[in-house]
DNA sequence: GCCAACGTTGGC
DNA sequence: GCCAACGTTGGC
């Protein structure tokens, strides 16, 4: 299994709206390097939801319910969406700031570039994250 | 509100 | 194929 990182600006689409509709499809992704970790999405695999913005903070877990397939939104094939759905709110939000003051942490693609909106994350990051959260 | 980082576009 | 110009994202 593995494990991903996806951001939203909470006004586009924040972890409310997510929660509320339980699941969605992830789409609009317009950018090569997010596309390709899309491709890469398993069922069952858990995302990290990151709140860009105001905000700064992963606040929650997705859960990949359906493998990469078309974006509807568009006629071009380059672009795919997945669906994920929603696992699990945390209790404790872990902030960027937090985030960058952990070595463990200082390697992630969020930290190093800070544009790309869909990432993957290794389990040892996943993991520290998943702490904080609950601590 | 500013600006750095990144991606894309288009002229040459 | 290079690179300048421009647009967008997102942290501060």
């Amino acid at each position: 299994m593995n494990y991903w990182l996806i951001k939203s600006e909470p006004h586009t689409y924040s972890f409310e709206q997510m929660k509320s509709d339980k699941k969605t499809l992830w789409d609009g992704v317009r950018n090569y390097q997010a596309r390709n970790f899309m491709k890469e999405m398993k069922k069952g695999d858990i995302a990290l939801f990151y709140h860009s913005g105001k905000d700064r903070q992963v606040v929650g877990e997705v859960e990949i319910v359906k493998e990469h397939y078309q974006d509807p939104t568009t006629e071009d094939s380059n672009w795919v969406v997945v669906d994920v759905k929603y696992k699990k709110t945390f209790e404790n939000p872990v902030n960027l700031a937090e985030i960058k003051d952990r070595k463990t942490l200082s390697e992630m693609h969020l930290v190093r570039n800070s544009r790309l909106s869909v990432s993957a994350v290794k389990k040892k990051e996943y993991d520290m994250i998943v702490k904080m959260a609950e601590s």
